[in-house]
DNA sequence: GAGCACTGC
């Protein structure tokens, strides 16, 4: 390698170091047998042939956008090809993924074609799991892990290169990088960025990058012959039935996968599939599913197998052997409402670009056939061209915070693909104001510097801070890293939902559900000390407890202490679970904290229990909360979700005269008299009536006969 | 007249 001038390396030179004995990586080793035959195979794909073509165009450009499809080799390659022409550098090459799996297995891949020990010149480092060393060279990591180091190194200066990868996704991290990015390499002239994407979405970027050069591959997939319905059906389960008893019955062999928008969906579609044929092994894929059951559809099966799944198989799971894909055409979008500081969530057409990735998941071994239960022109009319970037999605406070702890001020006109609503940036800035992280003037505040670096919500600062004068910041903590998993710690399977609402019954606090996750948390973590690891399982099992969830609640909980591990010595917990005043100090912490997340029983109206005080929006509470009954008057929540009926979830029972003397409620806030009459008429939507219609269980399903497939493409 | 997904720190 040390013959490499640094920017200046041949295809030929690196090609040449590759082929020769030794590992030019490790000078005094020599390669394994196995290396030389994935060479082979490497040096075939398309990406490979054209090595040369690619340095001359990195050579000559700071920003290089690479689109090419699945199947070009791009993101274990193109690495490897700046690795070795950056080398002399001295510094490392970061390559990110949006998501943990793949960043983990793409850089095992990686390290096994370089031939050296993962975590040694190649690495990965994603939350809770590194593997790299002083000698990596090549740092495959999350989008999200990248970013939060770019928050104390706005230059990006150990790197001499960062390869964004699946760029085209724009998830709200991608996104928040490409403007950093672009920042950066205007300071720093030497640093290189290579933004990898599919072709689809490319323009948007490439218009944001204007001086960038393009490098674009083919990619080498099987081809994919796409059905459409002549019709369109409302009944997009019975539909999708249908063309699974025709496949299974009429058509060669081959597995089924089947993209449903929810897991009642897919549990009802799997039980009626299984009930008709028995010589098909059906299995059900989403995220909330255990691993162990995801891992179900990795196993052999003397039958052909059907996989019935959300979106997760579109990206996040690839799946070999897929010859038939039914694609429902929806999927479940969450959308964050500012002005009622809600979340939304509602089926709805997917994307083009989706329609095109669930199809192609049908010629990953060869060609393949996708039935699309929707029209030509529904395709054509209706589904937009891509899905749009995640940050017009969501909730941006701790973006902005993120964006103002690194010393941009005026995130409002600062340069993104695409700028976030100004509401949703004004709610964010509001939002940031009234907790105290940011000052009159826009300016950040010590307590948000320390918000900032959390890895919860920066809202949970106050909480701690609370927690502190109240004696329960531990608890605080704790309900801090329960609120950040991704799936609830209470697990309530859907064949066995009413048995798991009794088994949790042991946990329940009746005036707080904040208290229940807690007795929840510590009652796993006494049973952690006592049990062996194989009972700890059975023992989560009957309680009815998620472990993967609990376990992770234990890893951001342990994360959280010690980022606060100075606030946790200067602190004295005068709280026990047997003490008569804990749960009082816990739900007093949580009302003076959470303050603006209130709500009042909502005496005029009878449709809707309760109404927020910030908003006054009515609202019911979340059935399986143990408050849902509404005998409390006053009540803190932590989320306010909408899946049609607005809910609130996790809620505790507060006194109001905690909250008297807060600023928030001195002036025209605190509702004096609760009037009105909140019932609201609703509008039912043609996917509310499919949504019925489906969810009844009736035995004359559709034949396929009727549904009157034409050819598509 | 409704207990809907998926990522990341």
């Amino acid at each position: 390698m040390e013959a490499l001038l640094h920017n200046q390396t041949t295809a030929e030179q690196a090609e040449a170091l590759e082929n020769s004995r030794a590992n030019p990586l490790r000078a005094h080793e020599l390669h394994s047998s196995n290396y030389f035959q994935l060479l082979n195979s490497r040096r075939k794909l398309p990406v490979s042939l054209r090595r040369q073509e690619f340095l001359d165009v990195y050579h000559d450009s700071q920003i290089i956008l690479v689109s090419g499809e699945t199947g070009s080799g791009k993101t274990t390659q193109i690495p490897q090809f700046i690795l070795f022409d950056e080398w002399a550098s001295g510094k490392k090459v970061a390559c990110t993924q949006p998501r943990r799996l793949a960043t983990t297995s793409v850089a095992t891949r990686t390290a096994t074609e370089l031939d050296v020990p993962l975590g040694e010149e190649v690495g990965y480092s994603v939350r809770f799991d590194k593997m790299t060393s002083e000698t990596t060279r090549l740092k495959y990591m999350t989008d999200g892990l990248l970013l939060s180091e770019a928050s104390s190194d706005r230059d990006f200066s150990s790197y001499s290169c960062v390869i964004l990868d699946e760029a085209h996704e724009r998830t709200l991290n991608t996104d928040l990088l490409m403007a950093l990015l672009k920042m950066a390499t205007s300071r720093r002239p030497s640093l290189k960025v290579v933004i990898m994407s599919a072709t689809l979405n490319i323009d948007k970027i490439r218009g944001y990058f204007p001086g960038a050069a393009t490098f674009e591959i083919s990619g080498k997939v099987h081809p994919v012959q796409i059905h459409y319905l002549s019709q369109s059906t409302p009944r997009y389960c019975y539909c999708a039935i249908g063309v699974v008893k025709h496949i299974h019955k009429m058509m060669p062999e081959g597995d089924i996968l089947l993209f449903l928008p929810t897991s009642g969906d897919i549990e009802m579609v799997c039980s009626i599939l299984r009930h008709h044929h028995k010589d098909l092994t059906v299995i059900p894929l989403y995220s909330a599913l255990s691993r162990a059951r995801q891992q179900e559809i990795f196993k052999e099966s003397i039958f052909r197998k059907c996989i019935v799944a959300t979106n997760v198989a579109e990206t996040s799971i690839t799946i070999d052997g897929i010859v038939y894909v039914i694609d429902s055409g929806l999927e479940i979008r969450p959308v964050y409402n500012p002005r009622l500081r809600m979340s939304t969530v509602l089926t709805s057409p997917i994307s083009k670009a989706s329609a095109k990735q669930r199809a192609g998941r049908a010629g990953r071994t060869r060609p393949g056939i996708c039935f699309r239960l929707y029209t030509e022109e529904t395709h054509n009319t209706c589904f937009i061209p891509s899905a749009p970037p995640g940050i017009l999605e969501g909730e941006l406070a701790s973006q902005i915070l993120l964006l103002k702890v690194m010393g941009f001020d005026s995130v409002g006109t600062f340069d993104f693909v695409d700028p976030p609503h100004p509401e949703v940036y004004l709610r964010g800035l509001q939002d940031l104001h009234s907790m105290g992280y940011i000052d009159d003037k826009g300016t950040i505040t010590p307590n948000g510097r320390v918000a900032a670096r959390l890895s919860v919500h920066p809202k949970w600062l106050n909480a701690f801070l609370e927690g502190q004068k109240n004696g329960c910041l531990r608890e605080m903590i704790d309900l801090a890293a329960i609120a950040s998993t991704q799936h609830p710690i209470f697990s309530r399977p859907p064949p066995a939902r009413f048995v798991a609402d009794i088994a949790h019954q042991r946990f329940a606090c009746p005036s707080s559900d904040h208290i229940s996750q807690l007795n929840a948390l510590h009652a796993y973590e006494s049973a952690m000390k006592t049990e062996n690891r194989l009972r700890i399982n059975q023992w989560c099992f009957d309680a009815f407890l998620d472990r993967r969830a609990l376990g992770e609640v234990v890893r951001i909980r342990d994360q959280l202490v010690t980022t606060l591990q100075t606030m946790l010595n200067n602190t004295k917990e005068i709280c026990a679970p047997d003490d008569v005043e804990y749960d009082t100090q816990i739900r007093k912490t949580l009302a003076r904290s959470f303050f603006y997340q209130c709500a009042i029983k909502n005496s005029g109206g009878n449709y809707y229990l309760y109404k927020t005080v910030h908003e006054g929006q009515p609202a019911g509470i979340h059935p399986e909360s143990a408050l849902c009954w509404g005998n409390k008057e006053w009540i803190v929540y932590s989320e306010f979700v909408s899946s049609g009926t607005p809910y609130l979830q996790t809620v505790t029972a507060v006194d109001p005269a905690w909250l008297i003397d807060l600023d928030f409620f001195q002036d025209e806030n605190l509702p004096k008299t609760v009037t009105g009459d909140f019932k609201q008429p609703r509008v039912k939507t043609s996917l509310d009536k499919a949504r019925e219609k489906t969810n009844k269980v009736e035995e004359d399903l559709i034949s396929f006969e009727k549904l009157d497939l034409k050819d598509g493409e």
